[in-house]
DNA sequence: CTGAAAGCGCTTACAG
DNA sequence: CTGAAAGCGCTTACAG
């Protein structure tokens, strides 16, 4: 930081008081035309820049909001992370990346800190089970919008902003779509169960498979963790007992790519015999010689939507309600799945 | 932002003046132990929090940095800015993420929020050639890091600090890799001309063509901007033109799987129809059935190293001397260009 | 319309 | 060792 030009310095050169400066420069009323012309035009050679730590300290509001997700380098979170921030910048607010690596942690000492820093919102996508930290930002009354994930606790979840895709509906899609191209045993990996997206997948996975009638063993459905790793060992697994699934419906992306690394490396094909496919609609799984079935998330949309929400809030400039936004699931037909051999068969 | 306690609360509670209040929670001496103590216990047990703007506004020093680079959806740049994250905030900063999308307009703008912002320092990625904008943080004083790219004017490129790979052996070795493999007709996808590191590039895979007396068409040199879309239509050209490469050498693994793109539609197979090379080994490029042989980027560690120089700039614990670093280039043999096949020819 | 003052939450000299 | 004051750069009442 360096000795710029301040307010105080304009005042001396325009020959005025410094709020008179201020007002000139914030289009505030009770200047005369002139001086305020003259003001703007100081500022302006001056190359006069408002320090925005001065604003935030008298204003209470920094146009600063924190971006709390778990992992950057994970390709959903990259894209909500893009709709956020290009949406902040839009707005005229900055927007501080805050990681946590799943950390409860990590999230918390960030609360702090996006707290400390009188940040004026905050967009959360790593809500788990344990939250009570939202609880923490109710208290503070800072705003915030949760994209991804909700709380699961009721009351918390009940006062919480939101926007998520219709994750059973997702899980749903999924299994009815294997089930059409004659799957009976399909195996699930499913995303960390302390999380909401998860554990509505997975209800709407078991719903279908029990609409569909299909039963399936026990140790088919399996946590992955929304993890890569974890999701190839799993599968894995599930290749060499005795009694193999014909598909897998892996809940994220990343872990569908995961269990296509094991099934390759087991020698089968895909689709011809295992079927596979993920939710996320991640831009590697369109890729040529991947082509992965998989169930939309509109990840940039979300982050934007988020901000928007968050903006909204913030800025009061809407009657308040809670809003809470649900977006379709949408099925993505690629070639990992067999429809495009066979279509569908029941 | 919402009445939290202040220092001036704790003062009061205490029976003490806000200076004795602020002294204690600092650490600094000049406080009774007993009064010192009662301080920071009812500094504990309400919860307070420094307010990190008003701190700033007197200490001039924010603990914020801004990281700019062109688009946080592409994964080199998302590898990157983890290593930056995790690094600032083990140092206690916290980063302010800035999304140029390649806009020289946009990037201006950032430069001033942050300035106002009171950022202690900047981590960029995208220089460019016309970067005077590079002069303006030099005027300003404010540190910074180039990775990745870095100016091209002689007298800047003297006074910025930078962490880059060395590009010029990442086209060189490109090149002489397909060369031993056999090839004669090499195409070469460019990154923006305008930028340091695609010039380098270029500038070591013309030495190669040179030194291993490969005479190429200028038709086979393009320049790909990086942009996934771009290589595939100039791969898709150069596979239609009547004398058509053997290999292709993208400089970016964006632009290989462009390229990949447009070979895989021609009906082509690689590699035994064509070899294609990229650089940057991102994760996608490992995938099975991609298997992409690259040169390898070290991106998390570049942006991890960058804000390790950029606090010790800040923070001046080191005497000050213009850290240049660049790293080598290291060639990832895969799958793309035929050496599992059958090996080096020459 | 205009200027001087108080204050945002903190820290740093500067007297006692 | 301790307290009162001045100041960081700005804005907002509040008198003239």
């Amino acid at each position: 930081m360096n000795k710029r030009v301040t307010i105080k310095d304009i005042a001396k050169m325009a020959n005025a008081s410094v709020a008179a400066v201020s007002m000139s420069l914030n289009n505030r009323p009770g200047i005369g035309d002139e001086k305020r012309r003259k003001i703007i035009e100081i500022a302006k050679k001056t190359g006069y820049q408002p320090s925005l730590v001065a604003k935030a300290l008298v204003n209470k509001r920094s146009y600063l909001i924190g971006l709390i997700i778990k992992d950057i380098s994970d390709h959903f979170f990259a894209e909500l992370a893009k709709g956020v921030e290009d949406t902040a910048k839009k707005y005229g607010y900055s927007t501080i990346l805050c990681t946590t690596d799943g950390n409860s942690k990590t999230q918390e000492d960030y609360f702090d800190i996006l707290c400390s820093r009188g940040v004026d919102g905050i967009i959360i996508s790593t809500v788990v089970a344990e939250d009570s930290q939202i609880a923490f930002l109710i208290d503070e009354k800072i705003p915030f919008v949760c994209i991804n994930r909700i709380p699961l606790i009721p009351s918390l979840k009940k006062k919480a902003e939101y926007i998520i895709m219709d994750n059973y509906s997702a899980g749903y899609k999924g299994i009815e779509h294997l089930w059409k191209l004659g799957h009976d045993k399909i195996a699930i990996i499913t995303g960390s169960l302390n999380a909401s997206n998860a554990r509505d997948s997975l209800k709407g996975s078991k719903a279908a498979l029990k609409k569909s009638g299909i039963k399936i063993p026990k140790r088919y459905i399996k946590e992955g963790t929304y993890s890569y790793r974890e999701a190839c060992l799993i599968c894995e697994r599930l290749l060499k007992s005795k009694n193999p699934p014909t598909a897998v419906f892996a809940h994220d992306d990343n872990m569908a790519l995961g269990a296509r690394e094991a099934i390759l490396r087991s020698g089968l094909a895909i689709p011809k015999d295992i079927a596979l496919m993920g939710i996320d609609n991640i831009k590697t799984g369109a890729l040529a010689g991947i082509e992965l079935t998989t169930i939309s998330q509109k990840k940039y949309e979300m982050g934007a939507m988020g901000v928007k929400i968050l903006v909204n809030r913030i800025e009061e400039r809407v009657p308040h309600m809670v809003e809470k936004i649900v977006l379709d699931a949408e099925l993505i037909i690629r070639n990992t799945c067999g429809y495009q051999m066979h279509g569908y068969r029941r």
